[in-house]
DNA sequence: GAGTAACCGGAGTATCAATCTCCGAATCAA
DNA sequence: TTGATTCGGAGATTGATACTCCGGTTACTC
């Protein structure tokens, strides 16, 4: 009822606006710090203010999550096609990985919102728009891959979907990382790509996933 | 007050003795499904057995979980120094972690308990013997990993750590495999090793975790 | 085969955490 | 100045899990 945001009928009250601005910011910190199960009141401690207010602002977490991460995967989805214009087909690759994974290791929400469902606990539903923006981000990662491929640096039988893979398991490094206070989620990513580097090993074992099956993955919610 | 377990004081009734047989049963069936966050009354059910009877008969989960699972560590640990006398060094080790990683990938309780604090959501504490038993593993991987590096087929700057570091990151290709309905985490755990290999391409950035570190990250729990 | 101690079952209590509401008090803007 | 708007945060609501309690049953014993 109250009105949440849109809707152009009246510019908000002066202290309505400001408020509504250090909800944002207390929520992109609060977010990034502890992930997409911090809480609304928490968020609204943190900016300063009462839970009322941060109710009226935005009926829910998922709102204000919403608001807030849509900048950020705009983002990913811009240094993707930046990534094509790379000379080196592999470090366009590993360049763009390189910049997800970061922006993510310093994101605990953005991390659980791409993995949503496979790696978060409690996966959010931030209904329609970010998971949209999230599956746009699979074209250009496909081009990445198949150009690093068709010239012999990626190993042959990797594929997109692996992308998609290696950002689940960085997760678990995040939180390590953040425990021993150095980002060793670096190493392991090296590791990884490494692996994924064409070398005289022979195939991997088990097909990769194929886009339905990511999306299963990505959206297999913990069971009741 | 109920005696619980040992105390050679009296043999169980048939029906007790029974029933406890029951739990224990369903107990690794449903921890195996459902990892540690099942609940006892769940474990109960499934075993066809009342709450109170379930409560009689182990004082929580932990008890329950620690009488499980002993026997799963003491099998791991024999399969670490099984691998000590395999001739081929990388074929050990890779052995090795294939076993161990295959056992977790049917059991969630398992792999949550190796994991504890990093991975799993809420850290169970069956305190002391089980975190033993898990710690004891350190040294024979210690072992298969110098031997492995010694012989050059494992690169040079791996660390033993890193052994339990890909463990970690299978949580989450479990979750996967299991929404999607086949062993993915076969591919990326091939995927890691093809990157363990000793290949010419230069070396991992940061330093691998130390022990102390590694402890850090095991006991790392979500904090309030 | 009767008595009793041990055990069973599951409804019910206790606790905790998260979400969201409500309303008297404070703030803005006309 | 005054009324519409917004604030703040105590607390109602919901939902989940952990554990207890006790009337009734079962299995040993003599």
């Amino acid at each position: 009822m109250t009105s949440t945001a849109d809707s152009p009928t009246r510019p908000l009250r002066r202290d309505a606006a400001r408020n509504r601005r250090l909800l944002l910011d207390a929520g992109r910190e609060v977010f990034a710090a502890r992930g997409l199960e911090a809480t609304l009141d928490e968020i609204a401690h943190h900016a300063g203010v009462g839970v009322g207010t941060a109710y009226r602002h935005f009926a829910n977490k998922q709102e204000l999550a919403a608001a807030i991460f849509a900048d950020d995967f705009e983002q990913l989805a811009a240094s993707a096609r930046a990534a094509l214009e790379v000379d080196d087909p592999w470090q366009a690759l590993v360049g763009f990985i390189e910049t997800t994974v970061a922006k993510q290791a310093d994101d605990r929400g953005l991390h659980e919102l791409m993995t949503a469902g496979t790696m978060a606990e409690q996966p959010i539903h931030v209904d329609g728009k970010l998971e949209t923006m999230r599956d746009a981000l699979f074209e250009p990662v496909t081009a990445l891959v198949e150009r690093a491929k068709k010239n012999g640096c990626l190993r042959a039988d990797a594929a997109p979907t692996d992308i998609a893979a290696i950002l689940f398991m960085m997760g678990v490094n995040f939180t390590m990382s953040e425990a021993v206070g150095r980002p060793v989620w670096k190493r392991y990513l090296w590791l990884l790509l490494d692996g994924l580097r064409a070398t005289p090993c022979g195939k991997l074992p088990v097909e990769a996933l194929d886009f339905d099956e990511l999306q299963t993955a990505l959206t297999a919610a913990k069971k009741h």
